[in-house]
DNA sequence: CCGGCCATGTAATGTGTTACATGATTTA
DNA sequence: TAAATCATGTAACACATTACATGGCCGG
């Protein structure tokens, strides 16, 4: 039913234009290499597909299975393409869970916001080595992409590192501001 | 018609729990001081707050404005803000167009990258001001939720360090990796 | 031969914004 | 007195996920 936005076109065409494949496999390569910075699912995608095929931006043929089709760009394509990543940039305003938890946190009480940042930290610590791995990757394989591809890695780096670093000052500042809270005994 | 959602009411509640105010003032404190990581339209906010109210959560008395209420948190309201705190934190998945288009920059070519980055500094750099006026004000005001407060203000000041540092970074890569493309002249 | 993955697709549902409608109050 | 801001609220729309349904293929 919903029509996907133009946005899910970008994702779609980007990553067709780099190698071509399956929807399925579309999904993976999105998660896997975009997923620090955008998500797509199938029921964006399929459809997705099914609309730049009616309009001749991606071509399909059989894939190796009965069931599967082989994605990929056709000229017209990669001019849409080009279009669409000069269209203006139109955000969903932010939405922080964590952040959200943490600013209330007086309420919530300091060892739940420690575990918190404990959380923090292990997701960074994990989304991190992907991105290293990811990095190393991208260099070896040497393609026309890679110089786009490693910003947009080194900016995930970056934010990791910065927010692991915050976590330590932040569990330091929280255990300073209430001392004696985490280890009081409820009388 | 659409039931706001848990998320909305942390921030409502929480918001109100800082000070009593007005739906209008509400939307306006959250887009201020929560800004950088979350937000509220009216049309989450009125809903919300009628529901609140009807809950017992939250009391409206007149504002000083004919059509005006002034709402504030019951001992329930707290109680129910401290058990959504402790709910599992549920965010939707990333989607950041900034990164989309960076991705696939080869086609969009290097001119409109380094624009897209030129706006990514204005941008970050008006934000860091901003950050770092609220963190002056909040430790002058002495609030008991001021080290909460701090904390998420640091994230925020420290993303848009590593964000500036980066753009830096990222203009010198992609002016190296392209060196004569945004200087020749179209034949 | 069965469990898990590959593969496609649709319907229901949730979530949230934008646009609209209305009117009071303040300020220039 | 006109424009801007304060103030509340609803309806329509846009966007995406989740759950469901279906079936082929492969390894143990």
């Amino acid at each position: 039913m919903a029509a996907p936005t133009p946005t899910t076109d970008i994702a779609v065409l980007g990553a067709l234009s780099v190698e071509p494949m399956s929807g399925y496999e579309l999904r993976g390569a999105i998660q896997d290499v975009l997923g620090h910075f955008w998500s797509e699912s199938f029921g964006q995608i399929y459809p997705a597909l099914n609309r730049l095929r009616e309009q001749g931006l991606v071509a399909a043929r059989p894939g190796e299975r009965a069931s599967s089709s082989v994605y990929s760009v056709t000229a017209q394509g990669r001019a849409r393409l080009s279009e669409l990543l000069s269209s203006p940039i139109r955000d969903r305003p932010p939405r922080n869970g964590l952040m959200l938890r943490l600013f209330f946190g007086r309420h919530l009480g300091l060892d739940q916001c420690l575990a918190l940042l404990d959380e923090t930290e292990a997701a960074n610590r994990a989304q991190l080595a992907h991105l290293r791995d990811t990095q190393t990757e991208v260099e070896r394989e040497n393609l026309p992409d890679a110089p786009y591809f490693l910003i947009t890695i080194d900016l995930g780096i970056r934010t990791c590192e910065a927010t692991l670093e915050w976590v330590d000052d932040a569990r330091e500042r929280l255990r300073g501001a209430e001392p004696a809270a985490s280890t009081r005994p409820r009388r």
